[in-house]
DNA sequence: GAAAATCCGGAAACCGATTTCCGGATCTTA
DNA sequence: TAAGATCCGGAAATCGGTTTCCGGATTTTC
């Protein structure tokens, strides 16, 4: 029973309480936050009138005595893309919970308007930021002497004075690998997306780590049709492979159909095992697709902790790279034959 | 050069500019608002002291003065999720450039988390809120007589006061049909989602409206399979087709996969237009697959249009519809010969 | 050269909360 | 009954800005 829809009226203040609760403002602050010496009943009678006003204490006021604005700024220098994503909505999730609200900013690749959110987040006294991209990779420190805190979460800094999160992509694969061979796989080819990309760069050098792979990698792009492509020209060299480990979810299931289409089996003939664990993908594939998953919700929500940590003065500088899950489905699910 | 890396300060204060520049803080106030009537030295002198300093307003002292807070909150009442992204970024688009900054909520289909929420944004005193959510559908207010202006975008109020604004899903399958006949296509089937959601209905309402469907709409699921099964189902039936419109890009290129492998040709013999126009579907589908756009980022930026004309006093109450666009592809492109 | 107009910038109130300090009322205790 | 301890709640300072009001210095005008 506030006011009806469409009326706009003042904000109640804690004045408005005051007076109908007949006690100074002051006793107002005290009894709502449970803080002084008061009689029960003057108590109960402050929060009644509270709760008939609706009060609800204006932040901005008490910001600016504590000093807290209990608010992070959550910065995606690229574009919010399929990555950010999960990555928000952890970050969001765990910051939520300890009572601070997020400020969204979409950078969209310039640099020039990522700085303008910058200026704004430092205005409004964000107690820390979450620096985030659409792409795994490193990138220069979002400005040097930031007075808040700063945690980068996928991407990372260059800067090993600052506090990154990243998932361990080089491990991911290596999973990926362990898991072929033990399924008794041993002629595995290896492909995936842009050469010139970071995560593929990694992702290829650890399979090639882990395992004499049949073929070198085959860098293309992230799509299916690359992926059917690639198995076009492995079929017609006549090369030998039981098993193929893709750069992405999509290139798995163009190589899926490809496979289908030249009559192999899969996993019977060839084991598939995909990269993003992107669920839309992996599960739609024929059959369902193995892949690794990033963790990234779990990245944003252990990026907040961190940040958290850091306001509340331990800051953990550094670069963090946390597991990654390989999520096992048909299409790697039957050892080889004999 | 205003700190060292890893070293956290205090903000500077409107004091500390005033010091530095000799005057006094409201003379500070003045120089760098561009109010009251100072010598062009003094303000100079002060802009260079503020610049020195890296001088940033407080926002939450400004906001205590003004009223206005230039933020505004953005609930998913339902998860994050696909469709409610592109709103995100069409709203915090349109705000961003208006200088508000968007605060994110994501009420994660709980009532309790999502007027926590609503509290927290209260108390924060935003200008403004925009209601979302994973799916079209009519909801209850969030609550009634806020004392600040809401736009429900996506998702609907079932209070017809409110400002709500939707895409013309309807008018979007309309378009579909027209397309479809206007290639020739008499005989066209319509394969869509469950029957309960408010979406199928609207949509294969309005397509039987437009048309003499070959036969009753078929209801299932959101899914690629779901596809397939239901162009199994009218091959089996030997229904005569030579068009299906879908509910979803998922389902189309399911019925795109199962009528190339029953030799059907797409578009020659039958062709195909989808919905939602999700890029990684519409163009991995072979032929690539003609769709209904719902216009997501314009309809999130028109919401925050409507939000921002609120704030100032303008409201928009009622229902408005924002048109759906025709993206035509191979799947459709070519005329039935003869 | 004196009166009036103009210019510039400081002092202080104010926004809405929190918190410290302090004094009046009540209760103990001798 | 007087002195001291305890309890309760109000007054006022404070946070960091904006804005109004006002007075001293300079310039204009006759």
């Amino acid at each position: 029973m506030t006011q009806t829809a469409g009326k706009r009226s003042d904000p109640v203040t804690i004045s408005d309480v005051a007076a109908l609760a007949g006690v100074s403002v002051g006793t107002v602050s005290k009894a709502l936050n449970g803080r002084g010496s008061l009689r029960p009943e003057t108590r109960d009678r402050v929060r009644e009138a509270a709760e008939r006003l609706g009060f609800q204490a204006n932040a901005a006021a008490r910001s600016l005595n504590t000093g807290r604005t209990y608010t992070v700024g959550m910065i995606t220098t690229d574009t919010i893309g399929r990555f950010s994503i999960p990555l928000m909505i952890g970050a969001e999730d765990s910051l939520g919970a300890g009572q601070m609200s997020v400020f969204l900013c979409d950078g969209r690749d310039d640099p020039i308007r990522e700085q303008y959110y910058l200026d704004t987040l430092l205005r409004r006294r964000v107690d820390g930021i979450i620096v985030t991209g659409r792409r795994a990779r490193s990138r220069p420190p979002i400005r040097a002497g930031l007075p808040v805190p700063v945690v980068y979460a996928f991407v990372s800094s260059t800067d090993p004075r600052d506090c990154s999160l990243v998932p361990d992509e080089g491990g991911g694969a290596a999973k990926a690998i362990e898991h072929l061979l033990a399924v008794g796989r041993s002629r595995i080819v290896h492909v995936t997306g842009p050469e010139h990309h970071h995560s593929t760069q990694v992702r290829a050098a650890a399979a090639a780590a882990a395992v004499d792979l049949a073929a070198p990698p085959m860098f293309g792009e992230w799509s299916e049709s690359w992926g059917r492509h690639a198995i076009g020209m492995l079929l017609a060299t006549g090369a030998e492979f039981d098993a193929v480990f893709c750069g992405s979810d999509q290139i798995a299931r163009g190589c899926a159909d490809a496979l289908r289409l030249a009559g192999r089996r899969v996993p019977d003939d060839v084991a598939l095992v995909g990269f993003d664990n992107w669920d839309v993908m992996a599960l739609a594939c024929q059959p369902p697709l193995s892949s690794v998953d990033l963790e990234l919700q779990a990245l944003g929500r252990a990026a907040a902790d961190r940040l958290l940590a850091a306001i509340n003065g331990s800051p953990a500088p550094g670069l963090h790279t946390h597991p990654c899950r390989l999520i096992v489905r048909e299409s790697s699910a039957a050892p080889l034959p004999g």
